[in-house]
DNA sequence: TAACGGGCCGAAACCGGTTACACAGTCGTC
DNA sequence: GACGACTGTGTAACCGGTTTCGGCCCGTTA
């Protein structure tokens, strides 16, 4: 079930074979028959590594996220396998669970087996990323790093939105949960303080929290004793497990406190209220880094090298007017 | 930057080389420094393309879930992941997107560029998968095949649980909604059917839905309409978007009508209220059927080549007994 | 001292494809 | 009728590792 073995069978080179599967149309009709039809009785499929190594590129993307339970993880890769798949390559995942160290290897485990690498939000040190990037083509979302082409989700417009959104709603006691440190956290934050500041509010800042469900349950207790009536957490995830801590401790959302989420997941439509949030273009984000990417490995340079993608505002029912009984 | 350059860098032959990077305990101490300070300087890696080949195995396991998105596969994924790592093997996901012939497809594609292929659920057909089954180790969850190794988990009699925890409620009419054909649905099916002719029930049997969320908003309606007290949902997904639609027309839960789901995700408990649902050992799913595998492609064939995973009943908030008003 | 055994290493074949180059045959052109 | 261009195919080198086999050297034993 080699080459040479239908190439004997067909009566020709293994050359001859070769092309027949590369390149059909450098070959006489005639031979291309014949050879198609040994292949077929012998049942043979090229070996994908052996052409691989011949080739020197293998024909796949290797993509890294932080977590692959994460919703948000789930709409980029969605997208990237589609592009992907258009593209005719073929996608690898692997997910780094949030581990500094987890995410290196997975991805230097990655790059020698694929001809491109996507790193969604990566924690790893610009040095390492760096030299990832010197073994193989290299594209990173919401992250910042020269000569790395970059697809960002730009979020400070939107956030500033948010904030808007519950001055004129008559809030003016406003909390922001944070996330993990990085490109999405800062972006948030800068577009909320910023917002506050045109609109005279103080914000109280709280975290870094872990982008979790769990870290939702636990911040809610200390929104409730720090005051306000509003709070934006750095996810939707966050947002749920403040809901749900709301509703156990019988806070009642939005009468009592408003809550704005981030990214727009899946999960802000299914818990109740329906959650007010930012959304976060993720699956033009990964169909955009996948395209990149894969112009980067052909080389068809377009120049564009990195993209700022805008967020938006998206108004549901956790977030309400100010109430007497808020204050 | 290949084994030969490390070669006359290092003074030795490229034999030596290869050896001291996979039986380095074969070359003697002083050799095998000398090439690994060569290596180093060379900031030489073995190219594990080239290696697949000449070994004639990759260090790979590939998985095929149905829906990335969907958090049951990805708890089936963070499992065979950490199974995966823990026995150096590295491990490359693919996602179906609930196709049947995108299923086929990536199957095909990932076979040959890996050592064993973790099929999760498959909807493809028996013959297709016996071919697959021919190219490389195979192992299948949730799906039964003559001789290709199965992990199941097995829920007929947590679902008769469910049935039993409804009618101690005080439930008579219970509704369960199917999810798409298959061994699971047939599973809760059976389990169902047994239990509600135990005690005298006789189930609605609503479907097959699309194990999503908004078959579930969608089917809530035709559950009211059917007049139950109480429903068994597939999953719980569909769980999930029966009770926002409930909540949608002031339905209330559980005091109006009862609720179960099915697999125990993580969604179950970030809705409100949380799911009484029927938990699936996911996560020891993916590492059974890992571990399987893994054994499989080694060839420790340990005898056992099936496994049933029982389930469990977990009561929480979206079940009570029936009241006044159910009825 | 010769025979033997084991540790260490190199030469060369091999894994299964791709591709540069050469060469033969066909066709069109002057 | 000779020349060049073009098409189709084969030869052989190559991609970057692994592995078999055998040789050399050294220490041990008879």
């Amino acid at each position: 079930m080699t080459i040479r073995d239908v190439a004997t069978r067909a009566g020709v080179s293994p050359a001859t074979v070769s092309r027949v599967f590369s390149q059909p149309e450098t070959v006489a009709p005639g031979t291309r028959q014949r050879v198609l039809t040994a292949a077929e009785e012998l049942r043979y499929a090229p070996n994908p590594v052996a052409r691989s190594l011949a080739r020197r590129r293998t024909g796949n993307l290797g993509i890294v996220v932080p977590d692959i339970a994460n919703s948000f993880s789930a709409m980029i890769i969605k997208a990237a396998q589609q592009e992907a798949r258009h593209a005719e390559y073929a996608l690898f995942v692997t997910a780094s669970e949030e581990l500094v160290d987890d995410e290196e290897r997975q991805a230097r485990a990655l790059a020698p087996q694929v001809d491109g690498l996507l790193l969604t939000s990566p924690q790893a040190s610009d040095a390492c990323l760096r030299e990832l990037a010197d073994i193989v083509p290299v594209v990173v979302t919401n992250r910042l790093l020269d000569s790395v082409p970059a697809v960002l989700t730009e979020s400070a417009q939107a956030t500033g939105h948010a904030v808007e959104h519950l001055h004129a709603l008559g809030h003016r006691e406003v909390a922001y949960l944070a996330g993990p440190d990085g490109y999405s956290n800062q972006s948030r934050t800068s577009g909320l303080q910023a917002a506050c500041a045109r609109l005279g509010l103080e914000p109280v800042v709280l975290g870094p929290f872990p982008a979790r469900f769990s870290s939702g349950v636990r911040a809610a207790d200390l929104v409730l004793a720090a005051g306000v009536t509003a709070v934006v957490a750095f996810n939707d995830d966050i947002a749920a497990g403040l809901l749900t801590r709301f509703a156990d401790r019988g806070v009642r959302v939005p009468e009592q406190i408003s809550v704005v989420g981030h990214d727009d997941t899946a999960l802000a439509e299914m818990v109740t209220p329906r959650l007010t949030t930012v959304h976060i273009p993720a699956a033009a984000a990964g169909a955009t880094a996948t395209q990149l990417l894969i112009r980067y490995v052909r080389g068809d340079d377009s120049g564009v090298r990195r993209y700022e993608l805008p967020s938006e505002l998206i108004v549901r029912g956790s977030t309400g007017p100010v109430t007497a009984r808020s204050t």
